[in-house]
DNA sequence: TTGTACGCGTTATCAA
DNA sequence: TTGATAACGCGTACAA
C-alpha cells in the first residue's frame, strides 16, 4: 500500500489539514510541528500523490506536445527546447507522435484532454481545418510551433518563412550566383512549402534574375525527396551554380547526389539549406544554411503557455528571427 | 464548467453509476438505455477525466522515459519505438532530459512517482548507484534500455556491445584490414566504453593481428569528440587503413577529418560506425556501421513493461541482435 | 495554531 | 437492470 497524507498525520499526530498546509507552505501553523511533520515524511519517504492533488486543482502540470515525428532532428530540438523550460517551471511534457500527414492529431488531442493537461503545443500542424477546430474545441491553451493557421487566430511561433527564404536567396545572390535552383517543400503546404518559394522567386526578381521555373522542383523536406529533386535536375541537363533546399535534410541529398556525380561543393556547385539542424553541422562539407531558432522556439512556446495558464495572459504570436549560418557549402564566384 | 458524469446522468435520466457502467463496457444495462445515454454523451461532448479515473483505478496509462538527451538521434530513434508502442496500448510517455552526466536522474524520478506513471523505461543510466536505488525503490515496473546495472538486477534491453564491437572489428579484419584504428567511447563507461574495446581487442588476437594501444582513442560518442580522436591519430602519424568508431556520431566526425586532409574514403581508409542512426545514412559517403535496432528496443521495452503491468509477468533481460550494415565507407584491401 | 468535514470526478460495492 | 453511496488522496472553508 502506497504511503498517503493520512499516514503522516497519523504518525505525526497531527490532522491531515496540517500536513496538507505544511506541504503547500500555507503557513498558519507552528515551527515545531512543521519539524515534527517534516521528519515524518523523511522517515517514511512520503511522496504526494500529484493525482489526487490534480483532481482538486484542476491542473496537471502537464504540458502535451503534438509532433509528426520526434525522430527527426528537426522537431527533435524543438521538443528539447520544450521538454528543459518545463521542467524548469515544474511541468511535465507528454509527447505525441502524430504521424505522417497528422493522422492521429484526433486521437492524441482528445487523449490530451482527457488527461486533463494544462496546455497544448503544436508543431507543423497539418493544415486541416478539422484539426484546427478540434484543437479550438479542447479550450485547453494551445499554440502552434512552426506552423499556423489561415481560418483561425491560434497563437503561433514561427519564423516568416517568406523572408527567410528571400535571405537565403539574395545570400546567395550575393555571393554572385545567378542561376539558381531551388530545391522546395511540398508544393501545396502553403506554410513551409509555397511562400518559401515566393521569397526566393521575390529575390530573384528584386535583383533582376529571371526566373525558370524548371528550375524550382517541389520535394517533400525529406532526405530521399532531396536526391530525387537534385537528380531530376541534372538529368534535364539544367545549368545552375547554386540550389537552395528548403530544409537541411534535402540539402544533404543534393550534396550526396553531387558527391555521386563528383560534383565539388562548393567549386562547382554552391547549396545553402534551411532549418540549421545537427544534420547541417554534421555534413561533408558542413552545410551553409538558414537558421531557424528552434531551441528557443520551444523554449518561447513554453513560457507563452505557462504565463496564459498562470496569469491569463493572452497568448501573442511571434515571429523569430532567422539567420544565415556560414559553413562551407557557398562559394563566391 | 467541465461536463462530467453527473451531467451526462442528469440529462438521460439515469444514475452515475449506470453511465459509469456503459462507459466501461460492464454489462448490466439494456441495449435502450445505453442508447439513450450515448447519445446524450455525444450531444453534450462529454469526456471523462483520466485523473479522476487514476486515483480510484490507480493507474495512469502513462510510462516515464529517461532520456540523456532527445535531441540526439540515437535517443530520439528509440523513443520513436516506444512512443508508437505506448499509443497502440493506450498509453501517453512523458519525456524526461535527465541531461549530462544524468544530473537530473533523481529529480525525474521523484516526478514520475509522484505522477503515479504505471512503468519507466531509462535509456543509458548513468551508472552511479545513487540512481540504482532510486530506481528501485520507487517499486515502480522499470526497465534499462542500451545499458544495464551490476549491482542489481534491473531487466535491461541491449545488444551485446562486446560481441558487436567484436562482429565489426571482424568485418574489418576480413575485408583484409590488420593496421586498424579505434575511436572508443568513455574509457571509464563499464557499458559502452570498455566492452566494445574489448570486443575489438578480442577479435584482434583472434585473427592474429598485433594489438597496437596507441591506436586506440578515446572519445565521448560526441561528433567533436570522433574529431579530435581522428585527428591525434593523423598527428601522432599513425599508420592505418581502417577506423572503427563506438558511435555513428564519432565515426562522421572522422570521416570530417578525413575530408579536410584529402584522405578519400574508403580508397585510402576505411571507417565502420555503431548505433545505425539517421547520421549513417545520410552521411557522405554513406556509413557502413554496426545496427542496433534502436526501434525495436523501444517497442520491446513497452511491451514488457505492459506485461508486467497488466498481468503481472515478471519483466527479463532481453539481448537483441545486431548485425552490419554495409554502406560505403569500407573497402576490401 | 489546529482540526473537522466536504468536495473534486470517477469506480466499486451493495442493495433494490 | 438499476441506483445510492462509499471510497480514492488531497485541498480548503469553516469552526474551534
Amino acid at each position: 500500500m502506497k504511503i498517503t497524507i493520512k499516514d503522516v498525520a497519523k504518525m505525526a499526530n497531527v490532522s491531515v489539514a496540517t500536513v496538507s498546509r505544511i506541504l503547500n507552505n500555507l503557513g498558519g501553523y507552528s515551527e515545531e510541528t512543521k519539524e515534527k511533520v517534516m521528519k515524518v515524511i523523511d522517515e517514511i519517504g512520503y511522496q504526494r500523490n500529484e493525482i489526487a492533488r490534480g483532481l482538486i486543482t484542476k491542473s496537471t502540470n502537464t504540458i502535451g506536445v503534438l509532433v509528426p515525428n520526434v525522430s527527426t532532428n528537426f522537431y527533435a530540438e524543438i521538443l528539447n527546447g520544450i521538454e528543459d523550460t518545463a521542467h524548469k517551471n515544474g511541468y511535465s511534457v507528454v509527447v505525441c507522435n502524430t504521424g505522417i500527414g497528422g493522422k492521429r492529431t484526433l486521437a492524441y488531442l482528445e487523449v490530451l484532454s482527457s488527461r486533463q493537461v494544462d496546455g497544448i503545443i503544436i508543431t507543423s500542424l497539418t493544415p486541416k481545418e478539422e484539426y484546427e477546430k478540434a484543437i479550438i474545441s479542447t479550450r485547453i491553451p494551445s499554440i502552434l510551433v512552426s506552423t499556423m493557421s489561415f481560418r483561425y487566430q491560434l497563437p503561433f511561433i514561427k519564423v516568416d518563412d517568406r523572408l527567410a527564404a528571400y535571405s537565403a536567396t539574395k545570400y546567395l545572390i550575393e555571393k554572385g550566383h545567378r542561376k539558381i535552383a531551388m530545391i522546395a517543400g511540398n508544393e501545396d503546404d502553403p506554410i513551409a512549402g509555397i511562400p518559401r518559394v515566393e521569397g526566393y522567386m521575390q529575390a530573384l526578381r528584386d535583383y533582376n534574375v529571371t526566373i525558370d521555373k524548371e528550375l524550382i522542383r517541389y520535394g517533400d523536406f525529406s532526405y530521399e525527396s532531396g536526391i530525387k529533386c537534385m537528380r531530376g535536375l541534372l538529368e534535364d541537363e539544367k545549368d545552375f551554380t547554386a540550389v537552395f533546399a528548403a530544409s537541411d535534410d534535402m540539402a544533404i541529398g543534393t550534396l550526396y547526389v553531387a558527391y555521386k556525380n563528383g560534383i565539388s561543393i562548393p567549386d562547382e556547385l554552391s547549396v545553402v539549406g534551411y532549418d540549421n539542424t545537427m544534420t547541417a553541422q554534421m555534413s561533408i562539407p558542413p552545410l551553409t544554411t538558414l537558421a531557424q531558432p528552434l531551441y528557443e522556439m520551444g523554449e518561447r512556446a513554453v513560457s507563452s503557455l505557462l504565463k496564459k495558464i498562470s496569469k491569463g495572459e493572452s497568448i501573442e504570436s511571434i515571429i523569430m528571427p532567422h539567420k544565415i549560418i556560414e559553413r562551407d557549402t557557398v562559394k563566391k564566384i
